[in-house]
DNA sequence: TATGAATGAGGATTCATTCAT
DNA sequence: AATGAATGAATCCTCATTCAT
């Protein structure tokens, strides 16, 4: 009985496979093996769907760029104006969706691995160029360019140092503590308009 | 060619040559035997001065938090007031022995791998805990406790945040640059002195 | 060239050449390079049919403890009377199957190493068990209980040493030699049936 | 303050923190470095005193081997007549100076090794021969030649399985209980002289 | 499609030993 | 006499990957 269509499925299956192995293992001791265990399947067959271990990686976190790009393209066709943008694309970053622990492992993973491998460092820098760009449209329509860019580059930093943060579950800080401090920089250098006679 | 006594000596060679490989290659790919190469000396020989690789790794970190606490403290003995306390965490954070290159690749390291083994979990909440408690207690004397906590909690993820991104090397985003934004987020939550009749 | 199936094959392939590694190098310098070599295999390969190298040796000695048990279940299923019994027991031990070069290094191997590897361990304490229940049952129809229980112990002694003898070849001293001695004890103890006008 | 007259001092040592960890790993995991530190001296300082690892072996157990002769040699002069003589070397093998936990692991590692160690099999015949000769030469005044020499070799391989199985500490047998079944042995082929008026 | 079998390369680590002090 | 320092060789074992089925 030939299996068609599988390869979507088991692609997605073994991408997942790779986060909860990375999140369980570190990236270092996520091997083939353990990531095969994962999804329930034999160790060679990654090669079926995969070129090699470091493809594998790539594509996970290609997956999960797309996912938050896609994520947040979703929302800012809502966004009614620009402040809400802005919000807006603080808040898919910190989205349920996105912010599981074994996502949050495999960016930490990410971080540390994009520089030695190429399609990682593009990846990374496709991440960076997104986010930079859908913060900074809106913010130069509420602020001169000089402090739309401090306040983009600021924001972006903010928004990677809170991930990090987060990563560590020492205390009980989560992506709801994550996006109050956040909001309240904005808050700071954009006063959110007044909202009358109205609660939060 | 002394023989006695070496045991500072190639700890602290072993030490730099860790965050070397680590820099070169990543975590995951450096190996003993790169790390030995990289210290001009044999492999087996590292077991001579630590227990093992991960006891390596957190001596590396060991020294790196050391150095950074050190740092932080001589500074601080030089500030006048709590203001001026806040901006040196700040740019203890940034000066140039805390900043190469190599350093960083052994951050980001850190970061990933201090889920995955105890000591360098501790050293985590080590660091994260001095570096909160340095910035908080001289907030606390310039702003209300709430404030003095929000305030805290974002500088130090902007502190991780802007380390992150200037680990990647692909714009021309600098510990300067990292020190200029930082700052102009402090002002702007707390105004620095009218500075009459002076510069800076 | 099969490929699959091939676990009963190899591990018994592998089993035999854990003994022949043994035997030509002593249990300390067997190691898994040569075992495999012995078998004509890569090295690691063992480790797909073993978890490591004491699981090896130990399936080593259950797979001998096995035959020899297995001998005597069928030797002892054409034995009529009590006598007979014993001297059955006695004769498995010393049967050729039982007792080539290589099997006699694995047990010397296995004397030593016993109390330093639990498995093994339970095995040796299983083998002792075994040998004493089988020469002390048809012991205590023929003898008083303390009688039966001297002559088990100083046969199975009798049985132990014969073989460290046997295991030595530095005089033409083989597996007959043993049997006699062992025979002339047992009947020194219990007298042989007459046999009336038949030789044996 | 040069030390003079160490040699000696250091020799017996050493060969005594051989026994402990062989009797404490096994004789595969005796590592020179564990000797050392049983001990209490470097790994290095071996080399002053025995040629290398398998010499240092083999010291050993000629040590032992001494003892044991010396032992047998100093009783022997004592025994009044053919059949005590037996019983003296008998004894001796079981004695408490040579019967102690480490000297039986020593001589479960020298069963194992010494066919692959000219020195040690060199050791271990003329162990055998020893022995051989101390029974057979009073046993030939008590018996016939074939007698003498079934005898001989019942014995000392008797004494062989009884070492083997003390050396096992599961059950509660020792050395009293080994001797007690070897004289039952020996009293069945030759009986013991009346002992008018005497007890057992 | 999927997996047992297999391996070459290389992992961390330990070893016995030598050297300089 | 004694020991830190050092290493080449070799340990067991795991890795990612390929092949035949």
């Amino acid at each position: 009985m030939p299996k068609v269509g599988m390869q979507p499925i088991r692609r997605r299956q073994l991408i997942n496979a790779t986060m909860v192995a990375i999140h369980k293992h570190g990236f270092a001791d996520a091997t083939m093996q353990r990531i095969a265990r994962e999804a329930g399947l034999s160790a060679p067959i990654i090669h079926h769907y995969f070129r090699n271990k470091d493809d594998l990686f790539a594509a996970t976190m290609r997956q999960v760029l797309t996912e938050l790009r896609d994520d947040v393209v979703r929302r800012l066709a809502r966004a009614p104006d620009a402040r809400s943008r802005v919000v807006t694309v603080l808040e898919a970053n910190f989205a349920c969706g996105q912010f599981t622990p074994e996502i949050i492992s495999a960016w930490l993973a990410f971080w540390a691995q994009s520089p030695h491998q190429p399609e990682l460092a593009r990846l990374r820098r496709l991440y960076t160029y997104r986010t930079m760009s859908n913060l900074r449209a809106p913010l130069r329509q509420l602020l001169p360019l000089a402090d739309a860019r401090r306040v983009t580059t600021t924001l972006a930093s903010l928004i990677d140092g809170l991930w990090l943060r987060a990563g560590q579950h020492d205390d009980d800080f989560d992506a709801d503590d994550a996006l109050d401090l956040i909001r309240a920089y904005l808050d700071s250098q954009i006063p959110p308009p007044a909202q009358s006679h109205s609660a939060a």
